[in-house]
DNA sequence: TTCCAGGTGGCAT
DNA sequence: ATGCCACATGGA
């Protein structure tokens, strides 16, 4: 188990295990992490600017890594970081679990070793994934910043660099539709300044008290708001609810699922099933591990990425 | 140029 | 319930 110190504007964590900031911070499940230098990122949380570095002590890049976080920044209360990197949670034993009889799992866990499933802000994330929909990560990210740099609050500048909170509920329910346009959203302009006035009419604190709810009662909730379907509804309930058993399915999901483990690509409720059965109560780490390792094969190395495709041909051909 | 990207809403069967 | 298709925009 770690150990922490904290004055004012910093936090430590002391011999943290199983954790690495790139792939925390890359894997897809967050947009407004900035990479520094290596292994330091800058972000906000709330109100604050806010710097997190990572200094590995022990193991070496191939194994499970032992360090020091550091997170500088006037949101010093040890338990929100706790909760927010997920630090109490033994992500080795669950890799052990998830990769037990499971080649593919395996290997994923290990390019994805390090990874932690942030517990961000509700209202955040909820905008992010309907923005993310049909989309890319680079631009999810550009519309994010631009949302931030039009309707949030600037507070700071850090190496040239204005620093601006996420827009709160209020300003976006006042906002109107056309004026959104100019943030480059594309047609989720209109589900988002839709979203905002549903969630605001319906008294926002909703969001505050949703991750008390149960897993039906919250996608309920979620899927009457404009531009939240099963997919984004997931996403929110995995990255901002501590929903881990949540599996969202998307395309890279959908092309893992069907390449790897042989399901057809378009039954969603077949890999749905799978997921439950297999990964049970972690199946939204599951699939974060499934998603950051088929996106980074088809970057990093095409040629085995597109071997599977061929391979997924190839038996198509013979039936 | 055309195709695709962490899908959803609306409409027709 | 299930199957299409339009929807904005930018990068490959």
């Amino acid at each position: 188990m770690y150990e922490f110190k904290k004055t004012n504007t910093k936090v430590e964590f002391f011999g943290v295990k199983d954790f690495d900031l790139d792939h925390v911070f890359d894997c897809g499940q967050c947009f407004r992490w900035k990479k520094e230098s290596e292994s330091s990122y800058y972000g906000v949380v709330g109100e604050h600017f806010s710097k997190v570095s990572f200094e590995q002590t022990d193991g070496d890049e191939h194994a499970d890594a032992i360090g020091n976080i550091k997170i500088e920044s006037y949101e010093n209360d040890e338990n929100f970081w706790i909760r927010y990197l997920d630090l109490n949670r033994d992500y080795g034993a669950i890799k052990e679990t998830l990769s037990a009889g499971d080649s593919v799992m395996e290997e994923a866990t290990q390019n994805g070793r390090g990874i932690r499933i942030l517990r961000q802000e509700v209202w955040e994330t909820l905008i992010s994934f309907i923005i993310s929909q049909n989309s890319n990560i680079p631009r999810i990210k550009n519309c994010i910043e631009t949302l931030c740099s039009e309707y949030g609050e600037e507070i700071g500048l850090y190496r040239g660099q204005k620093i601006f909170t996420f827009p709160k509920l209020q300003t976006l329910a006042e906002v109107k539709e056309d004026e959104l346009k100019s943030c480059r959203l594309g047609y989720r302009a209109k589900y988002i300044a839709e979203a905002a006035r549903q969630i605001n009419r319906d008294d926002g604190s909703v969001l505050e008290v949703a991750s008390d709810m149960n897993d039906k009662e919250i996608l309920k909730y979620l899927l009457h708001i404009s531009g939240i379907g099963p997919k984004v509804a997931s996403c929110i309930m995995l990255f901002s609810m501590g929903k881990l058993n949540i599996f969202p399915i998307d395309v890279w999901v959908k092309r893992v699922m069907n390449r790897l483990y042989n399901i057809e690509e378009n039954d969603v409720d077949g890999m749905k099933e799978y997921a439950h059965k297999h990964f049970g109560k972690y199946g939204g780490i599951a699939q974060q591990y499934l998603f950051y390792y088929i996106r980074n094969l088809s970057l990093s190395d095409p040629e085995r990425y597109e071997a599977l495709k061929i391979a997924e041909d190839y038996k198509k051909i013979e039936i």
